[in-house]
DNA sequence: CTAATATATGAATATATAATCATATATATA
DNA sequence: TATATATATGATTATATATTCATATATTAG
Protein backbone atom coordinates (compact mmCIF):
# COMPACT_ATOMS: atom_id res chain seq x y z
CA UNK A 1 0.00 0.00 0.00
CA UNK A 2 2.92 2.60 -0.68
CA UNK A 3 2.68 5.31 -2.54
CA UNK A 4 3.94 6.30 -5.84
CA UNK A 5 5.40 9.32 -6.03
CA UNK A 6 8.63 9.91 -9.15
CA UNK A 7 9.20 5.99 -9.24
CA UNK A 8 5.94 4.30 -10.93
CA UNK A 9 8.12 1.35 -11.17
CA UNK A 10 5.32 -0.94 -9.69
CA UNK A 11 2.62 -3.14 -11.50
CA UNK A 12 0.46 -0.60 -12.75
CA UNK A 13 1.78 3.28 -14.27
CA UNK A 14 -1.41 5.21 -13.47
CA UNK A 15 -1.12 8.71 -15.36
CA UNK A 16 -2.26 11.21 -12.92
CA UNK A 17 -4.11 13.96 -14.83
CA UNK A 18 -1.93 16.90 -14.49
CA UNK A 19 -3.22 20.04 -12.70
CA UNK A 20 -4.49 22.53 -15.37
CA UNK A 21 -6.40 19.74 -17.28
CA UNK A 22 -7.69 18.83 -14.18
CA UNK A 23 -8.58 22.38 -13.70
CA UNK A 24 -10.18 23.07 -17.36
CA UNK A 25 -12.49 19.81 -16.99
CA UNK A 26 -13.45 21.09 -13.48
CA UNK A 27 -14.58 24.11 -14.68
CA UNK A 28 -16.31 22.71 -17.52
CA UNK A 29 -18.27 20.67 -15.28
CA UNK A 30 -19.03 23.39 -13.24
CA UNK A 31 -20.83 25.67 -15.73
CA UNK A 32 -23.18 22.94 -15.97
CA UNK A 33 -23.39 22.16 -12.29
CA UNK A 34 -25.62 25.07 -11.51
CA UNK A 35 -28.74 25.12 -12.34
CA UNK A 36 -29.89 28.68 -13.44
CA UNK A 37 -26.67 28.10 -16.23
CA UNK A 38 -28.31 24.66 -17.33
CA UNK A 39 -31.27 27.06 -18.15
CA UNK A 40 -29.82 29.46 -19.86
CA UNK A 41 -27.25 27.38 -22.15
CA UNK A 42 -30.93 25.32 -22.58
CA UNK A 43 -32.32 28.32 -23.78
CA UNK A 44 -29.58 29.35 -26.09
CA UNK A 45 -29.71 25.99 -28.06
CA UNK A 46 -31.57 27.13 -30.51
CA UNK A 47 -31.03 30.46 -30.97
CA UNK A 48 -29.41 33.81 -29.61
CA UNK A 49 -30.78 35.90 -26.58
CA UNK A 50 -30.45 39.27 -25.45
CA UNK A 51 -29.79 39.42 -21.55
CA UNK A 52 -33.29 40.72 -20.89
CA UNK A 53 -34.66 38.30 -23.54
CA UNK A 54 -33.09 35.80 -21.25
CA UNK A 55 -34.21 37.34 -17.96
CA UNK A 56 -37.71 37.40 -18.97
CA UNK A 57 -38.20 34.34 -20.32
CA UNK A 58 -36.45 32.52 -17.44
CA UNK A 59 -37.87 35.07 -14.73
CA UNK A 60 -34.21 36.17 -13.41
CA UNK A 61 -32.51 39.09 -12.58
CA UNK A 62 -31.25 41.14 -14.85
CA UNK A 63 -27.83 41.36 -12.76
CA UNK A 64 -28.14 37.50 -11.90
CA UNK A 65 -28.13 36.96 -16.16
CA UNK A 66 -25.20 39.27 -16.67
CA UNK A 67 -23.15 37.62 -14.07
CA UNK A 68 -23.74 34.25 -15.06
CA UNK A 69 -23.16 35.17 -18.79
CA UNK A 70 -20.01 36.43 -18.00
CA UNK A 71 -19.07 33.11 -16.48
CA UNK A 72 -20.46 31.09 -19.63
CA UNK A 73 -18.33 33.49 -21.87
CA UNK A 74 -14.93 33.06 -19.54
CA UNK A 75 -15.16 29.67 -20.53
CA UNK A 76 -16.22 30.70 -24.12
CA UNK A 77 -19.05 28.48 -23.73
CA UNK A 78 -20.97 31.24 -24.95
CA UNK A 79 -20.62 34.50 -27.66
CA UNK A 80 -22.18 37.88 -28.10
CA UNK A 81 -23.08 40.26 -30.74
CA UNK A 82 -23.79 43.55 -29.68
CA UNK A 83 -26.76 45.37 -31.88
CA UNK A 84 -27.28 48.92 -30.77
CA UNK A 85 -27.15 48.83 -26.92
CA UNK A 86 -28.31 45.32 -27.17
CA UNK A 87 -26.56 42.42 -26.66
CA UNK A 88 -27.02 38.80 -28.08
CA UNK A 89 -25.51 35.67 -26.40
CA UNK A 90 -25.29 32.32 -28.27
CA UNK A 91 -23.84 29.06 -27.45
CA UNK A 92 -19.99 28.73 -28.41
CA UNK A 93 -19.27 25.53 -27.57
CA UNK A 94 -20.56 22.69 -29.35
CA UNK A 95 -19.01 19.66 -27.58
CA UNK A 96 -20.57 20.87 -24.19
CA UNK A 97 -23.97 21.64 -25.91
CA UNK A 98 -24.08 18.07 -27.05
CA UNK A 99 -23.09 16.78 -23.77
CA UNK A 100 -25.54 19.09 -21.65
CA UNK A 101 -28.46 17.95 -24.51
CA UNK A 102 -27.39 13.98 -24.21
CA UNK A 103 -27.89 14.65 -20.11
CA UNK A 104 -30.96 15.83 -20.16
CA UNK A 105 -32.26 13.61 -22.48
CA UNK A 106 -30.52 10.86 -19.85
CA UNK A 107 -32.19 12.36 -17.08
CA UNK A 108 -35.31 12.92 -18.98
CA UNK A 109 -36.27 9.22 -18.58
CA UNK A 110 -36.68 9.36 -15.26
CA UNK B 1 -40.58 42.29 -23.80
CA UNK B 2 -42.98 40.73 -21.64
CA UNK B 3 -43.05 37.24 -19.54
CA UNK B 4 -44.24 33.93 -20.93
CA UNK B 5 -46.16 32.28 -17.82
CA UNK B 6 -48.99 30.54 -18.52
CA UNK B 7 -49.70 31.28 -21.54
CA UNK B 8 -47.15 30.50 -23.48
CA UNK B 9 -49.73 31.57 -26.95
CA UNK B 10 -46.74 33.61 -28.48
CA UNK B 11 -44.15 32.86 -31.72
CA UNK B 12 -41.94 30.55 -30.03
CA UNK B 13 -42.92 27.45 -27.34
CA UNK B 14 -40.28 27.02 -25.17
CA UNK B 15 -40.50 23.81 -22.90
CA UNK B 16 -38.86 25.26 -19.90
CA UNK B 17 -36.81 21.93 -17.74
CA UNK B 18 -38.77 20.85 -14.60
CA UNK B 19 -37.31 21.52 -11.86
CA UNK B 20 -36.38 17.73 -11.07
CA UNK B 21 -34.96 17.01 -14.27
CA UNK B 22 -33.08 20.66 -13.58
CA UNK B 23 -31.85 18.87 -10.56
CA UNK B 24 -30.58 15.71 -11.61
CA UNK B 25 -28.85 17.56 -14.71
CA UNK B 26 -27.13 19.79 -12.07
CA UNK B 27 -26.64 16.66 -9.71
CA UNK B 28 -24.74 14.82 -12.34
CA UNK B 29 -22.27 17.74 -13.48
CA UNK B 30 -21.53 18.84 -9.84
CA UNK B 31 -20.55 15.53 -9.57
CA UNK B 32 -17.76 15.71 -11.74
CA UNK B 33 -16.92 19.29 -10.85
CA UNK B 34 -14.52 18.94 -7.68
CA UNK B 35 -11.15 17.60 -8.92
CA UNK B 36 -10.63 15.16 -5.94
CA UNK B 37 -14.22 13.58 -7.70
CA UNK B 38 -12.61 13.95 -11.04
CA UNK B 39 -9.10 12.08 -9.47
CA UNK B 40 -11.35 9.48 -8.12
CA UNK B 41 -13.40 8.85 -11.06
CA UNK B 42 -10.53 8.81 -13.46
CA UNK B 43 -8.81 6.19 -11.59
CA UNK B 44 -11.73 3.89 -11.28
CA UNK B 45 -11.67 4.26 -14.87
CA UNK B 46 -9.99 0.62 -15.62
CA UNK B 47 -10.43 -1.18 -12.48
CA UNK B 48 -11.66 -1.30 -8.51
CA UNK B 49 -9.32 -0.06 -5.98
CA UNK B 50 -10.07 0.11 -2.00
CA UNK B 51 -10.56 3.20 -0.35
CA UNK B 52 -6.97 2.99 1.26
CA UNK B 53 -5.47 1.91 -2.35
CA UNK B 54 -7.40 5.15 -3.66
CA UNK B 55 -6.33 7.46 -0.79
CA UNK B 56 -2.55 6.37 -1.44
CA UNK B 57 -2.73 6.44 -4.96
CA UNK B 58 -4.38 10.10 -4.85
CA UNK B 59 -2.63 11.41 -1.55
CA UNK B 60 -5.28 11.80 0.15
CA UNK B 61 -6.78 11.03 3.45
CA UNK B 62 -8.58 8.46 3.55
CA UNK B 63 -12.55 10.25 5.44
CA UNK B 64 -11.81 12.72 2.16
CA UNK B 65 -11.93 9.65 -0.18
CA UNK B 66 -14.55 8.08 1.78
CA UNK B 67 -16.89 11.49 1.99
CA UNK B 68 -16.33 11.65 -1.85
CA UNK B 69 -17.13 7.95 -2.50
CA UNK B 70 -20.31 8.70 -0.29
CA UNK B 71 -21.61 11.42 -2.82
CA UNK B 72 -20.70 9.42 -5.59
CA UNK B 73 -22.24 6.59 -4.36
CA UNK B 74 -25.76 8.49 -3.75
CA UNK B 75 -25.61 9.29 -7.17
CA UNK B 76 -24.87 5.71 -8.50
CA UNK B 77 -21.71 6.68 -10.10
CA UNK B 78 -20.04 4.03 -8.62
CA UNK B 79 -20.43 0.63 -6.50
CA UNK B 80 -18.81 -1.13 -3.94
CA UNK B 81 -18.25 -4.70 -3.21
CA UNK B 82 -16.93 -5.93 0.42
CA UNK B 83 -13.84 -8.60 0.86
CA UNK B 84 -13.55 -8.62 4.71
CA UNK B 85 -12.73 -5.77 6.10
CA UNK B 86 -11.88 -3.95 2.68
CA UNK B 87 -14.36 -2.24 0.33
CA UNK B 88 -13.58 -2.43 -3.42
CA UNK B 89 -15.31 0.75 -5.21
CA UNK B 90 -15.41 0.97 -8.76
CA UNK B 91 -17.88 2.64 -11.77
CA UNK B 92 -21.47 2.22 -12.09
CA UNK B 93 -22.42 4.42 -14.53
CA UNK B 94 -21.61 4.24 -18.46
CA UNK B 95 -22.66 7.73 -19.74
CA UNK B 96 -21.14 9.41 -16.87
CA UNK B 97 -17.72 7.81 -17.09
CA UNK B 98 -17.85 8.49 -21.33
CA UNK B 99 -18.56 11.88 -20.10
CA UNK B 100 -15.96 12.68 -18.20
CA UNK B 101 -12.84 10.45 -20.65
CA UNK B 102 -13.99 12.74 -23.15
CA UNK B 103 -13.78 16.26 -21.65
CA UNK B 104 -10.34 14.95 -20.26
CA UNK B 105 -9.60 14.32 -23.80
CA UNK B 106 -11.00 17.39 -25.12
CA UNK B 107 -8.85 19.75 -22.09
CA UNK B 108 -5.85 17.38 -23.04
CA UNK B 109 -5.29 19.12 -26.59
CA UNK B 110 -4.90 22.07 -24.63
C1' DC C 1 -13.44 -11.74 23.79
C1' DT C 2 -9.44 -8.65 22.32
C1' DA C 3 -6.62 -6.49 19.08
C1' DA C 4 -5.84 -4.94 14.58
C1' DT C 5 -7.36 -3.06 10.39
C1' DA C 6 -10.54 -0.84 7.04
C1' DT C 7 -14.09 2.20 6.41
C1' DA C 8 -17.73 5.54 7.75
C1' DT C 9 -19.47 9.45 10.05
C1' DG C 10 -20.29 13.88 12.76
C1' DA C 11 -18.73 18.37 13.89
C1' DA C 12 -16.01 22.23 12.92
C1' DT C 13 -13.98 25.33 9.77
C1' DA C 14 -12.41 27.63 5.81
C1' DT C 15 -13.55 28.69 1.28
C1' DA C 16 -16.44 29.12 -2.82
C1' DT C 17 -20.54 30.41 -4.95
C1' DA C 18 -25.08 32.50 -6.36
C1' DA C 19 -28.25 36.07 -5.89
C1' DT C 20 -29.25 40.70 -4.91
C1' DC C 21 -29.04 45.75 -4.68
C1' DA C 22 -27.16 49.86 -6.08
C1' DT C 23 -24.76 51.98 -9.39
C1' DA C 24 -21.63 52.48 -13.34
C1' DT C 25 -20.93 52.23 -18.30
C1' DA C 26 -22.23 52.30 -23.05
C1' DT C 27 -25.16 53.25 -26.93
C1' DA C 28 -28.78 55.56 -29.36
C1' DT C 29 -31.91 59.24 -30.07
C1' DA C 30 -34.36 63.63 -29.38
C1' DT D 1 -26.21 67.69 -24.52
C1' DA D 2 -29.80 65.36 -21.95
C1' DT D 3 -32.55 61.31 -21.57
C1' DA D 4 -33.74 56.58 -22.07
C1' DT D 5 -32.48 51.93 -22.45
C1' DA D 6 -29.48 47.79 -22.18
C1' DT D 7 -25.88 45.69 -19.98
C1' DA D 8 -21.99 45.21 -16.67
C1' DT D 9 -19.92 45.44 -12.28
C1' DG D 10 -18.71 45.89 -7.21
C1' DA D 11 -20.05 44.92 -2.60
C1' DT D 12 -22.72 42.31 0.47
C1' DT D 13 -24.85 38.34 2.21
C1' DA D 14 -26.61 33.85 2.64
C1' DT D 15 -25.73 29.29 1.53
C1' DA D 16 -23.14 25.32 -0.14
C1' DT D 17 -19.06 22.66 -0.25
C1' DA D 18 -14.57 20.31 0.67
C1' DT D 19 -11.42 19.05 3.97
C1' DT D 20 -9.90 17.80 8.40
C1' DC D 21 -9.82 15.71 13.00
C1' DA D 22 -11.62 12.70 16.18
C1' DT D 23 -14.14 8.90 16.80
C1' DA D 24 -17.52 5.28 15.73
C1' DT D 25 -18.58 0.99 13.37
C1' DA D 26 -17.60 -3.30 11.21
C1' DT D 27 -14.93 -7.34 10.05
C1' DT D 28 -11.35 -10.69 10.78
C1' DA D 29 -7.68 -13.15 13.21
C1' DG D 30 -5.87 -14.86 17.28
Amino acid sequence: MEKKEEGMNEEQVWKELDEETLFIVSQTFKALSDPTRIRILHLLFDKEYSVNQIADQLELRQSTVSHQLRFLKNLRLVKFRRDGTTIYYSQDDEHVMTMLNQTIKHALHH
